[in-house]
This record gives C-alpha cells, structure tokens and sequence, in this order.
DNA sequence: TGTTTTATTTCGACT
DNA sequence: AGTCGAAGTAAAACA
C-alpha cells in the first residue's frame, strides 16, 4: 500500500522487486542507462543513454529521454511485462500479439527504482470538444443565428451524418459542420458535399448558389482561411465564429 | 550529477528540490494525490487521485495514470514550469504562449520525488518507415518490378508531389505510391490524381485505363482492401505487395 | 476482431 | 508563424 523506492538497486534486487510490483498492479518506473530496441509494425533501434522507463498494469509501457512529449519508445496497453536477469543485467521485456510486437529495454546500470500503488481519480472531464460545441448549439440555437431551430444532430444522408441540420427563421433547411478549430477548404468542400446531398433529396438544383438555393450551409469554426473564405463565398455559405473553449 | 530521490517528503521539501531539479535539467518525477486543471486548445478537469508527474527540461509535462498509453493530461515542450506551495500544498503550473495554454497540477499528498540528471543517447534509429520503404526501392527498383528504373523522388505534379516516378522496362513512366501499412479507395484515388496529372503534363487522354494510357500506376503497400482492389483495377493500376519491416 | 473517424493529436519539413 | 502530411500515431465508435 505504500510506494517502493529504491536508489543505485542492484540489477538482481531491482529484479525482485519489478517481479513483485508486477504481481501487486502497481505502477512502475525505472530510471538508468539502457539500450531500447523494438520489432513489430516498425523496428527501432536506441543506442546507450539515462532513460526513465514506465510499466503500467494495463500492459503499456513508455520510454521517455528528456526530451519531447512523445515517448521515444513504448508498447501500447494490452502488452505484458517480463522481467530478468541477463550477464548480472537486468532486462525488461514487453510483448504482445496482433500485431505481434516487442519492446526489450536492456540496463546497464539502474539509477533509480519506484513502485506505485495507484487507486482512483482516472475519469477526465473534458470540454471544448467537437461534442461539446454541438450540445451548446443545440441547447442555445441562437449561437448561429436569431431564429434557427436544429431538428436533429448527426442526421444521416447520401454523404455521411451532418453535424447539426434545422431550419431558419424563414422555415429553409439550414446544414451545420462544426469544426473545433481555424479550418481549411477541406472543411467547406464537406459541407459543400452535405448541402449537395440536401438538395438532390429534395429535387432542387444541386449546384444553386443564390437564395433559390433552398437549403443553406453553415460553417462553425473559431476561425478559416483565406482560401476557405473565398470557397465559402463560391457556395454562398455563412461562417459563423465560435470558440470551442468559450463558455458562451 | 547523482538521482536525488524522496520518500514521503514534505509539500515545502518537494517544492525546494522541485525548483533545484528545474535549474539543473533534470527530469523529475513527482507521484501523489493530486487533482489536474487545464485550460487551452480545450479544457478539463481532473478530481482528486494518484497520478505520476512527469516534468522534463525542455518544457513538457506529462501526467500519467495507471492506464492507457497517452498522458491523462499534458503540456507541450516548449512550456514553462513553475512550483510554489499554496495552502501548504504543492502546485506544479506548466504554462506556454500560442496557443495560450495551462497545466495545473495541485497535490494533497506527495509520495515520491525523483530528479534525474539524463545524458546523451537521444537519436533513436528507426526503421520501416515510408521513408525506409523509398529509400529501399530506389536501391532495389526490381522490387517492384523486373527493369523498373526510378528517375525521382519527391518529384512535384499539379497533383503534388509524388512518392517515386519512373520507367518500366518499356520505357512508360510509372508514378508509385507508397503506404506502409494496409490502404483503402482512398489511397488509390491519391494514386490516381498524380497519374492523371502526369497525362496532363505529356498531352495523353487523361481518363485512359488501357495500354494506350501511356502513363502506369502502382500501389506499393503491405495489403489493400477488397474495395482498393477494384479500384486499382478499374483504373488499370498495379498493386505490388511489399512488408516495410521486411529486410528484402 | 477489423474498419472508420477524431484528436488539447504530435512531429517534422517547408513556405 | 502557418500549412501540409506522416505516424510503430492512439483511442473511441461502430460494424
């Protein structure tokens, strides 16, 4: 229940101890110099130097140098752990099948041992997510425009589900893409293909870009490109700036 | 020079080894109750549990659980980190400009301090990559076919660039695209628009899918989907199996 | 189990 | 600083 610390382990005592940090669950890490080497969709090689690695009980492993956010190495949840003593050395060893993959990370020398115990508090609460953005909108419809009533969200059609689809103050079909940060062109050509799909299901020319249109496009995003703003006006589509972030 | 390593230390203990660690370099490691904040791209809120702190000297933090092969939260290199001791507690604030961002980490209890001094061994060598792949079969052209001969790489179309063009033992151009792993339609209709840009440059029937094409396209990946297939052959290309992982 | 889509994607290269 | 494309992308939703 408590955490395992060990300072310039032994590679024979670390052993043990990884052996019976694995058997508890607890979260481990190892600090020291090592080799890395990886075979699987990919292969890797990482000569000698200090890294800190991670081993989780959900199988994951993680390499970390000093630098980068991303580990330089690791195996994915899933995987399972091995560890031994090779030539006094210890070794660690992930693997795992489909695709069959394998991390072995080799010490030289270990600098620095702990093991974890880790209960509770992993559920996230994020907000600012594409989600998020269209929960707003549909809880508080004026945030497109006066007078705009979504009927549904994720409604299916020729071209795949549209984000949001209502109508407007005059009672015209209105499509909504919601994009969660500064798009470009891409985001209006979807959209484009969305209003495209509208139409041809209701019998009114597809390619219309005036107010016969009948159904019109609306691209949500904090923010588009130049280009993106020239494609928009092509169509005769309307921006509208929303941050993701901002609480109203 | 050496780990420095602490068990159980007190909030102002952690908070004084904390900002030594970050004048010195080192990586450091902090595990403990803690809840999580952050504001930004997006935000989030973590409630109180154990969670290791990772904080390296080029700016990124990370904050990791018992699960899972991504940090619950995390901030970006290039970032700033900042400790203080507010209510007798320890606060790790990682912060960063464009996009303004903010990493809060406060802890109830701290059960283990690591820092750690990291030297060299940072360049890792990977292979099997599409660059692997390029590189592979400009040496080696017959791997995609007897007389194969790639005159470029990279080489720009109206399309964009091309991942290797060439001429087969016949002397037509080839354009070759390459994907390490198992591709759908799309990648064919990548595959598509660079061979009909390079009709375009030479003046040929754009649309041809015959002999008379004058231009050829081959599909380098490890598999394709049943739905790929048709495509390729609609559109008379080729398909050449090929593992990136493979030595030859 | 495999496929498709999103992501606080990250990361690198290039403009 | 923005834009584009690849990644051992990871992870979730879905068939």
């Amino acid at each position: 229940m408590t955490v395992i610390s060990l300072h310039d382990p032994s590679h024979r005592e670390a052993f043990w101890e990884l052996e019976a940090a694995f058997d508890r669950g607890d979260l481990v890490s190892v600090f020291g110099q090592c080799t890395v080497s990886y075979e699987g969709r990919a292969a890797s090689d990482l000569g000698s130097g200090d890294r800190l690695l991670l081993l989780k009980p959900d199988g994951a492993a993680l390499v970390h140098t000093d630098e980068g956010r991303t580990p330089v190495n690791w195996q994915p949840p899933g995987s399972t752990h091995h560890a031994a003593v090779r030539e006094g050395r210890l070794r660690v060893r992930s693997t795992r099948t489909s695709p069959d993959e394998r991390l072995t990370v080799r010490f030289s020398t270990v600098r620095q041992f702990s093991a974890m115990p880790v209960t509770g508090g992993r559920d996230l609460d994020v907000h600012g997510s594409e989600e998020d953005l269209r929960t707003r909108i549909v809880e508080r419809p004026a945030l497109i425009e006066p007078g705009f009533e979504p009927t549904a969200t994720e409604r299916p059609s020729s071209a795949g589900p549209m984000d949001v689809f209502g109508v407007d103050a005059d009672g015209t079909p209105v499509v909504v893409e919601l994009k969660r940060r500064r798009v470009g062109p891409d985001a209006v050509g979807q959209l484009a293909r969305y209003v495209r799909a509208v139409r041809e299901e209701r019998g009114v020319d597809p390619d219309a870009a005036d107010s016969d249109a009948a159904v019109r496009g609306v691209l949500v995003a904090p923010s588009v490109t130049d280009r993106a703003a020239e494609r928009l006006a092509d169509h005769g589509f309307d921006h509208v700036a929303l941050d993701p972030t901002a609480d109203d």
